[in-house]
RNA sequence: GGCGGAGUUCCCGAGCGGUCAAAGGGGCCAGACUGUAAAUCUGGUGGCUAUGCCUUCACAGGUUCGAAUCCUGUUUCCGCCA
């Protein structure tokens, strides 16, 4: 796995720079790229393509395949993949993109349960087996106080201050902790120890991978270069797609739970979601989204779901949704919910109170607000449910839908 | 350490000692429309055994018939000074 590959294994780097640069935002310095690329294929070495994630529980969703991806097609031009598991640098917190400091900090064996649980998921993306993998402890527990000074001393506040995070953190009037200053130099060294060749992440990453050329040629060793990709926008077409913003595709999702979301994406967005999470042609891309939106969208749906599925999950997923959403149909998966016998009286409950103990609805007031709104229907007709105390009788199976999409069936209680 | 400013409901942000569950915007929810979405229009958005009751305006006390609004202490943030 060590072998030198000869140097007819890397194809011609105007090929290699057609693939790499689909769908990425920035590459710096740009100039460099072709140079690297071609000294690589003289030499048969391999360019050492680093990626870094903290092991803070990640649940991988399509924003986070975005590098993955690009890292995925470093590896098949031939190119040795280094994944960084920063189980050092999770205790700080990555300052990138947020307005405020990480909550907890994590212990050493939930980020090292996080890891594994993080390296089966990318395993779909990417190919583990052809992949170097460290964790950023094996050098960063062994420093001493006397090295981070010597470290810190390369690294002014002034920019550290010019990062837009905390910059907009300080503005803001948002603490910023001292050692999540450190976050950004701890990430750069990492690229020291490994000596990297190029650097993936987001377009927010740039600081670090600057700071990381500095370092690398501080150690006298060929800098890096970063490849950035923009961020995917999630579901609502607007912010950066996140967990905590709920507006994400989960790759470990059901082909039609995936569908589902796909189909809510603004049209808007779709251009940046083909060229970025599939590998369909960018001129037949063009074409797709000259046609329906709707197809366009579909298609979309369909070559991701079949990455992460079966090659036949996304048709399946496309005759589901028409049937559903399209048709009307009822969901093959509706909730089965057990009431409470106490809130049975001569074989009815009162509406708003089935609804919140359905389920559906958090609260009493929830559930009388549904009401009052028409969106609240009950029984296999879906009537419309007229008043919050209206005595809906009870059978087995009822079936209960709260606004457009939200179903239960009731099971008899006890 | 000193002085000054600030901390409001999911977020931003307005709030005269009573008429404040608290303006406005965003987000979200529901209804209409639809190509799935967007846009647009309408309504809603603390809780409850519900036309009344209870709990909220950093935290803890206090003044008052009455406090998000006044006072004291604590705490966090910002600014200036040291």
């Amino acid at each position: 796995m060590s072998d030198v590959q000869p140097a007819l294994a890397f194809p011609p780097v105007e090929d290699q720079l057609k693939v790499i640069l689909r769908g990425v935002e920035k590459v710096v310095p740009e100039e460099e790229l072709a140079r690297k690329l071609a000294k690589s294929r003289e030499t048969g070495r391999p360019l050492r393509i680093k990626y870094g994630i903290d092991p803070t529980g990640i649940d991988v969703h399509l924003g986070h395949t975005v590098p993955l991806r690009k890292l995925r097609q470093f590896q098949e031009l031939g190119h040795q993949a280094v994944l960084i598991i920063g189980n050092f640098t999770a205790m700080v917190g990555d300052p990138s993109g947020r307005d405020q400091a990480r909550a907890k900090r994590l212990s050493a064996e939930e980020v090292e349960a996080n890891a594994t649980d993080y390296l089966k998921q990318v395993g779909k993306v990417i190919d583990l087996s052809k992949t170097e993998i460290h964790r950023n402890g094996e050098w960063f527990s062994k420093m001493t106080f006397a090295d981070i000074l010597t470290l810190c001393s390369k690294v002014t506040v002034a920019q550290l201050l010019t990062r837009d995070d905390f910059a907009k953190r300080y503005a803001s009037q948002s603490p910023i902790f001292l050692h999540e200053c450190l976050y950004p130099v701890m990430q750069a060294w990492d690229s020291v120890e490994i000596k990297s060749d190029i650097e993936l992440g987001g377009t927010e990453q740039l600081y670090s991978f600057m700071l990381a050329r500095d370092l690398q040629r501080d150690q006298q060793l060929e800098q890096q270069l970063g490849v950035m990709s923009p961020i995917l926008v999630g579901l609502d077409g607007k912010r950066r797609m996140g967990k905590s913003l709920g507006n994400y595709i989960g790759i470990a999702e059901s082909p039609l739970a995936m569908m589902k979301k796909f189909m809510q994406i603004p049209d808007e967005v779709m251009p940046m979601y083909f060229e970025l999470l599939t590998n369909i042609p960018l001129d037949e891309v063009q074409q797709l989204l000259a046609g329906h939106p709707k197809l366009a969208k579909q298609r979309l749906a369909r070559e991701v779901i079949a990455q992460y599925h079966t090659s036949t999950a996304g048709d399946e997923a496309i005759q589901q949704w028409e049937a559903e959403v399209s048709a009307g149909a009822l969901p093959a998966d509706i909730e089965q919910v057990t009431i409470e016998a106490s809130v049975v009286s001569n074989g009815t409950v009162t509406a708003a109170i089935l609804f919140k103990q359905a389920g559906l609805c958090p609260t009493t007031s929830d559930a009388r607000r549904l009401i009052s709104q028409g969106g609240a229907y009950f029984g296999d007709d879906l009537q419309v449910i007229s008043s919050h105390d209206q005595a809906i009788p009870i059978t087995n199976g009822l079936l209960l839908k709260a606004g457009k999409k939200r179903y239960a069936r009731l099971n008899l209680p006890s």
